[in-house]
DNA sequence: TATTGTTATACTCTATAACTATA
DNA sequence: TATAGTTATAGAGTATAACAATA
């Protein structure tokens, strides 16, 4: 049982990769069947957000519009949201949150935090803080979506690098 | 750009989930057709550890055996190991590292510090350790291939301090 | 061990249709 | 109208990863 000299350990990628790997066995136990989470981030996000188009839908989430498709197709299924047309522009769909699709993310949100609770047991709730702001200055570095306004939180003044400009790539 | 009150971005799993995607991205653009982590982790779990059968291997890195064969096959195949017959228990391989795949090995590793190191810019040094032991104490907690071989209580501790000799740029 | 098959997710490419704006 | 450009949707195809059943 020696195995630590392994420099994977050392990586925090390697280590990313074990935990989804631990958070996928551990929700697929605890909530066998259920969570989706493409599933979930799309009605979250129509829910938040009124009427969507599915390309607004897909530019939010950086989700491929081919695969919203049938997303959308299995959330209206289940009657949890509707497609109707926007009447001012019949190109694009208005997708919106039914009543019943709000209560269902509402107990998968819930679902969500007790997985999180599970999950970083461990954790003291200041060290639970600290890893999140942690992956969301390292999203923010790269991705737009991440970045924050400004405002409550905390200016983010890492000293180092600022490179001041949003995602040096935004990839695609 | 305001959806700040998204209570999925609170959601650690949620930002875990994000991160693996920026993590592929990242890769396959600084590394296109390479990196196939599974590979990597095999390879390198065969190269440290000495002859080992396809069953230990799965053990030691949770995988399932039967995606174990189209590994090791691959790996066969590009001349990194070798798949002998174990001559105490010929039931069993006895898998081992070519002088040619620990090569690689080192090569992939030295690409997956370099990702490393582009994906984690905006953290600190410290920041950088310290989001990898938060990681570490929750798979600790979860998956006992990420005990700590003296300390199982408490790992060490979050200090700021420990400069920690080498370890600063040793993420892969 | 190996084989086979299934599921989930992600990404790419191509195609069609519906609309907008302009000539 | 006619034409060109944009947007929405769809579908095929590929790739990785995890897992189950069975030989």
């Amino acid at each position: 049982m020696e195995h630590r000299p392994d420099p994977l350990h050392e990586s925090p990628t390697y280590l990313l990769f074990e935990m989804v790997r631990l958070v996928r066995r551990t929700a697929t136990r605890m909530y066998p069947g259920q969570l989706r989470l493409p599933h979930l981030l799309v009605l979250s996000c129509v829910a938040q957000l009124g009427p969507l188009s599915q390309r607004e839908v897909a530019e939010r989430l950086r989700m491929d519009p081919g695969d919203l498709v049938g997303i959308v197709d299995a959330l209206e299924e289940a009657g949890h949201l509707e497609r109707r047309r926007d009447p001012d522009d019949r190109r694009r769909y208005a997708l919106e949150a039914t009543e019943d699709g709000r209560l269902f993310l509402g107990r998968s949100l819930d679902d969500r935090t007790r997985l999180n609770e599970t999950l970083f047991e461990p954790l003291a709730p200041g060290e639970i803080r600290l890893f999140k702001e942690l992956m969301l200055r390292v999203l923010a570095h790269h991705d737009e979506r991440f970045t924050v306004p400004d405002g409550p939180g905390q200016p983010p003044a890492p000293a180092a690098g600022r490179p001041a400009g949003r995602g040096s790539h935004a990839s695609r």
